[in-house]
DNA sequence: ATCCACTTTAGAATTGTTCTAATTTACTTG
DNA sequence: CAAGTAAATTAGAACAATTCTAAAGTGGAT
C-alpha cells in the first residue's frame, strides 16, 4: 500500500482529523495516520509503526515516529497501553476497553468494555482522583 | 539502619529464605533481603533499592542489584509490576492482588485481592491459558 | 511571493537494563 | 582446615527504547 495512492477522499479524511486535533497536516503525519487509521483498530510500537512505514515506501526518521504518536496520544487519538518493561504499545482504539497480553507473541488483543465487569471497587485514597483502570489478562500458549 | 546491625536471628530467618529459594547466603543478597523483607510489604525499584543499600552503608554495584532482584524474582520472592514504561517495579507482595499507581508520585500502592471483584470475565482464545490478571486504577493529584 | 511558526531530520544524549570477563566468595571434600 | 570448584560479585562496556538538540525544511497565513 503505496503512500501514493491516497485518494483526495482518504487525505481529506485524515487532514480533517488533524486539524480536529489541532496539528498541521503534513506528509508524514498524513501517512502515519493513513497506516494507524485507515483500517480497522490495531496495536503498534514505534518500531513496528517505523518498520510499515518503511515498506510502505515512506521514509520517516525515527524522531517524527515518536514525535507522531506522542503528538496523537496527547491528542487523544491513541491510548497507550503499558504491558511490556520493554516497550510502549499505543492502540488506536481510543475508548475505555481492556487487553489480553500474550507475552511470548508480544501482542495485544483488545477485550470490549462489557466483557470485564468491576462490581466491587476499593476506595480512592483521599485526595486523589482515579483517571483510568486497566485490566491485564496475561496469556501463555498452551 | 546499619547492615551489622543484623542480630543472628535475623541472619537466619533470611539465610533459611534464601536457601529456601535455592539461592546461596551471601553478604549483599542477605542485606538487601533485609531490607526488602524486613518490615511490611514494600515496592521498588533497583535505583530506589540502590540508594537504600548505599544509605545502609552497604556498598553493592548496580548489576547485584539487578541480578538480586531478577533472581528474588523467579524464585517467587518478589512479584513485578508494569505499570510505567521507565522502570519496573518490584513488590514483596507475592500473594494474588492489584495496585493504585499515583503517576506524578512514581508510587505503588496495593488493593487487597477481595477489594476487587472481577465479576464478568472474557472467554479466553483458545489455544492459550491465563497466567494472571493485573488491574491498575491510576490516579492523580486533585 | 514572503515570512514565521511549526515540523522534520540526523545524530547525539539519556536512561533503564543486561552482558562480559575478571575477581572474589561460599561451600564441598579430603 | 586447606584446596578446589562452582557460584556470586564487580566495574565497565554494551544495548535498546526513548528523548533531545540544533539545523534545515515546510505549511499556510498575510
Amino acid at each position: 500500500m503505496k503512500f501514493d495512492a491516497l485518494t483526495p477522499e482518504q487525505i481529506d479524511r485524515l487532514s480533517g482529523k488533524l486539524r480536529a486535533a489541532g496539528l498541521r497536516s503534513t506528509r508524514p503525519r498524513l501517512a502515519l495516520a493513513h497506516l494507524l487509521f485507515g483500517a480497522g483498530n490495531r496495536h503498534v510500537t514505534a518500531e513496528t509503526l517505523h518498520e510499515e512505514a518503511r515498506n510502505a515506501g515512506l521514509s520517516v526518521s525515527q524522531a517524527t515516529i515518536y514525535n507522531t504518536l506522542n503528538q496523537f496520544l496527547s491528542a487523544g487519538l491513541l491510548s497507550e497501553v503499558i504491558v511490556d518493561h520493554a516497550r510502549s504499545y499505543f492502540d488506536t482504539n481510543v475508548t475505555e476497553h481492556h487487553h489480553f497480553f500474550i507475552e511470548d507473541e508480544a501482542r495485544l488483543i483488545d477485550i470490549p468494555l462489557d466483557e470485564v465487569v468491576l462490581s466491587t471497587l476499593p476506595d480512592t485514597p483521599s485526595g486523589y482522583d482515579p483517571t483510568g483502570v486497566d485490566v491485564v489478562i496475561r496469556l501463555e500458549r498452551r
